[in-house]
DNA sequence: ATAAACATTCAATAAGTTTTGAAAGTATAA
DNA sequence: TTATACTTTCAAAACTTATTGAATGTTTAT
């Protein structure tokens, strides 16, 4: 397989599997881009290799480096600001759980919560909270986890596989 | 708080959820209503009390079938086919980490596998192999852990919360 | 202060996805 | 076999999300 083609189709790929991960396409395709690129780019190099709008990738790229998985780096004499990625696919994971526990488990245990406190003791209302409370619990403890998961380091992790 | 209200809140919540899970707001929803519901209910009942169409919670309930976390039920005497939720949590997980280590999962490895017999010795070639390499043996790792959770039982992963 | 180089914003548009509902299909009962 | 009850399909419409690119804002160099 030749590079050009190698590169297209893995930055295809990560762009796909971004979508079903709640990260949208460019943003995944620009990651994939400068994951695979040892040096930083531009945005404008981003725009000429992916073929997409200034706009598009200025705003993905911030989105990047709100999730904490791309930095900003300063070139001496250049003016304009390059891109790099994390290239530790452990900081990856870490990152990414992070950024995902803080947006979907925290505002679902908050409604799980706030339902509790619903009033009456009719049977539909009694399988109600017996319902919600199992799914707290539950979310609570995969949020203990993932907590877990990102505090530690790579080592505790693969240590841990190994048990498995 | 109602149970009107508490109902709607968790099935709204549920909703929202399942999109950042690739699972749309209408499947996430009848899932949520299934699951408050002891009783199996007919896709009359769901069309009621979600205000859908016919032809959205047909193929929705059946996208949940398929996903394996609700089954169908036949009721003696009753021609219409009735649903109901499996109530068990861990159950759940189970079967929701299946279906996404197929579909997301199993397609990276490949792909990952594919653009490693990428041709060239230059520098971005290498570059491209060194970082594919580490993504393909980190998702070998993650396929690794999710399969023996979804091996496991119950008892196996809140004995390893413990560990932790 | 001005110009040049670059970054950001945002309204318009395009692309993608979900939802609808009527029509077609299927199974059951009489 | 025919009517009825129910399910499935699918093209069109509605809705949502992503993308563009021109206009605006900002920084730096002269």
């Amino acid at each position: 397989m030749e590079y050009t083609e190698a590169k297209q189709k893995f930055i295809q790929a990560w762009g796909t599997l971004g979508s079903s991960w709640g990260i949208n396409k460019a943003m995944a395709q620009i990651h994939a881009l400068l994951l695979i690129k040892e040096e930083s780019l531009s945005a404008e190099e981003v725009m000429e290799e992916l073929q997409m709008s200034r706009g598009n990738v200025n705003m993905n790229l911030r989105a990047l480096l709100d999730w904490g998985i791309v930095e900003k780096v300063s070139k001496i004499g250049e003016r304009k600001e390059f891109f790099i990625a994390n290239k530790d696919v452990w900081e990856l994971a870490r990152q990414v759980s992070k950024e995902r526990r803080r947006r979907e488990i925290e505002p679902i245990i908050k409604v799980l919560e706030q339902v509790q406190g619903v009033e009456g003791t009719g049977k539909d209302v009694k399988e109600f909270k017996a319902m919600t409370k199992e799914l707290k619990d539950f979310s609570y403890k995969v949020d203990d986890v993932l907590e877990k998961f990102i505090k530690s380091d790579q080592n505790w992790f693969y240590k841990l596989l190994m048990k498995l």
